[in-house]
DNA sequence: CCCTTATAGTTACCTAGGTAACTATTTTGA
DNA sequence: TCAAAATAGTTACCTAGGTAACTATAAGGG
């Protein structure tokens, strides 16, 4: 009966990485949830809120809270499609701007996370969760 | 750089599991945030909200909210100590009957949520997660 | 063609968990 | 001893993410 101890350290893990995200972040004004966002936006351009939740994997309301606030904040702007259901999300100019500042802020946790476990941990581990997910989505 | 998809992927799994599992809960009418204190209430018996805070690795807040569900819900009661700022909660015989049934739904969740994934990849997975929170804490 | 169904997104409301600020006790140290 | 500091718990308010119910547009089938 190990599932308990593996869903309560998993559960913690991912609760402990997203807290120190979140506290580095503070003070450049964004959340970890609007991080995610603009990191896919950055690296995939333009995409329409479903396309969002789907590669994020999270459900379409918190996508349209988490986008109206960077709306808000300037950091990206909706442009409506052909189809006029759809919204296409895209980086504005000075979200792209402070890109580089925030990559800094998070590689620097992410290395400080991970700097003391070993890359061939972090490769069997990140292995064993694609499995793992793929075999349950 | 692996890390964002690793913590991309950790923290996918980490709500996949707990929507499955509050999922299960839902027709018994408690949510796994409960069921994590009820466990841990089982297996150790009465505790401070303290030392339930620490065992779980969640703030006070939270977990005050979370009692005072199961109060209302006559699961758990709060017994004052000698401390007289603590409380001491524990099950009541109403939640110590009801466990079993409890018990049974969330190791079916479990199960099925680990049945294609070998366990050799679980204690794999297990230990190095372990590994990982120890140097991260 | 038009009515039905499907899809994109929003709104309202729920749990989960975080910080800050507070109260009420207990512990400590001058 | 007793004032200051620490601790246990609560309250208020924030983000994150979930479901259900809704609107508006697009697609399909008779």
């Amino acid at each position: 009966m190990i599932s308990h101890e593996l869903f309560h350290t998993l559960h913690q893990l991912s609760r402990h990485l997203t807290n120190k995200l979140n506290e580095a972040l503070k003070p450049l004004g964004i959340y970890s949830a609007q991080w995610a966002v603009i990191f896919t936006l950055k690296k995939r351009g333009s995409l329409t809120q479903t396309e969002l939740c789907d590669y994020l994997f999270v459900e379409a309301p918190p996508m349209t809270r988490t986008i109206q606030r960077l709306v808000k904040q300037g950091y990206v702007k909706q442009v409506p499609g052909k189809d006029k259901r759809e919204k296409h999300v895209q980086l504005t100019d000075e979200a792209i701007n402070e890109y580089p500042r925030w990559e800094i802020v998070v590689n620097e946790v992410n290395q400080g996370l991970l700097n003391h476990f070993p890359e061939a941990s972090q490769e069997e581990l990140l292995k064993l969760q694609n499995s793992w997910l793929q075999q349950i989505l």
